[in-house]
DNA sequence: ATATTTTATTTGTCTGACATTTAAAAGTCT
DNA sequence: AGACTTTTAAATGTCAGACAAATAAAATAT
């Protein structure tokens, strides 16, 4: 592993590529050991900080871990799929806010990644997806619910939906694409009639899973595509006219 | 921004939190300038190395950008898609090697979302697409192709046709899941008459595509699903016979 | 008016020190 | 001998202060 010192790129930065690197080549296997900041520091002829700030940056990515103490230090971290859940989720996120992303474009690409899955869960499902996925619906049935909190009943029933594949690294994928939806979901309104047609989709599609019909899951996936962007049309539509009156 | 000296967390990976937060919520936007070093270490009441460890953190994320000099700092970063794109297909490819998924998972993943795409890309490619897909092709029909090359062209292809659906959220989670393949790929050996499969299948795909034929191309894809997963079946039973007689 | 130099500010890096945590090693008691 | 306690060494976490290097604005010179 080695620094080029008269590179424009700051010593740590290119410190940490380079261990990055040693752990993606498989140089560095799960659990081994880092040399102390200080032998790291003195193979790369750096000072301990600059190590540090090396270090933190890939804790940060949890490619390492760290512990104190003798016979602590960095270790290379197992990445586990929670920790790539979250952290795509978060870069998703703010792919979406901070790029202006159209809630048409995130919505079509939520639910074709969505109808991806559902075939496969409707072979797959356990009866405990099937249990989330009827309690989320039982949830969002009841009165009184806030936006938000139906919105986030939305994403637990489609995870339902999409842990029902069976496939850690589909549902993985998916992640980032449901959960980065939900602060755009949040701008709707949902009334008591849109919720109404929610539910329903929502059954016909719970139905359908437990009945291993993948067709009809599909179907009335893309139904609910449909009526989910309607409903953000009409809002906005609403919002629009209600700006309009208001400067008259 | 509040930190508590008395949790159990580090300092730096606390204050690097409550900066992501408030990037994340909004209350700090695009391009907005942090305080400087120094003004973070009175706010936080720490050192200055510790301000640092914590903004090389949150850089490691592409979430700020720094700068030297008078008038410079740390700055939010707008995360852009191939900033992302980079941060997942690292995440993804270790996920896979380090949690042994099995080829047949990653590969049934990539290819129930690759299948997604594929109507919005029958639909919405542009020459330019096609043109990709058709050149690479011709490239792997050529003879003496290695096997890595083999397959970074495999992902050229299908990068194509992924972007060809013109929707970069879909282009964005596709990317993990395409390029993270390519180190299972890899193991694979391909046959002169593998290759030519392939590219029988890729062909058929293209055709399809060109033609705005959804419905062939998904099914030259679930073809080409089923063939990779035989594929990479032979030559498992292949090496497995191989150390079988070496060992006799 | 343009070009050059100066200057102030900010990040990048270094040195050296001390605090805290932790597990192994040594010691002590029953 | 075995169980418990204390000591110790090694490592990360944090701090303070200093200097280097970059950079844009301000001041100066042509």
């Amino acid at each position: 592993m080695k620094i080029d010192p008269n590179s424009s790129a700051d010593l740590s930065a290119q410190i940490a590529q380079a261990i990055k690197n040693a752990i993606v080549e498989g140089r560095l296997i799960v659990d081994e050991r880092l040399p102390s900041e200080a032998e790291l520091a003195d193979q790369f002829q750096v000072s301990r900080p600059t190590v540090r700030e090396a270090l933190k940056r890939l804790a940060a990515q949890s490619l390492i871990r760290t512990q104190r103490g003798a016979f602590g230090g960095a270790f290379v971290n197992k990445i586990s799929f929670k920790d790539a859940y979250s952290q795509q989720i978060t870069t998703s996120t703010l792919l979406l806010s901070m790029n202006a992303v159209s809630f048409d474009t995130a919505c079509e690409a939520r639910y074709a990644l969505e109808r991806a899955c559902a075939p496969l869960s409707a072979q797959r499902r356990t009866p405990d997806h099937l249990a989330t996925m009827r309690a989320e619906i039982v949830r969002q049935g009841q009165p009184g619910l806030s936006d938000e909190t139906f919105c986030a009943s939305d994403v637990a029933f489609h995870r339902a939906l999409v842990d029902g594949a069976g496939n850690p690294v589909l549902s993985y994928q998916l992640a980032g694409a449901v959960e980065a939806m939900q602060p755009l979901m949040n701008m709707i309104t949902f009334t008591a009639r849109s919720r109404e047609v929610i539910v329903g989709l929502h059954t016909r599609i719970a139905d359908a899973i437990e009945a291993r019909d993948a067709a009809s899951a599909d179907a009335a996936l893309v139904e609910l595509t449909t009526y989910t962007m309607t409903l953000k049309d009409s809002v906005m539509a609403a919002r629009a006219a209600a700006r309009n009156s208001a400067h008259r």
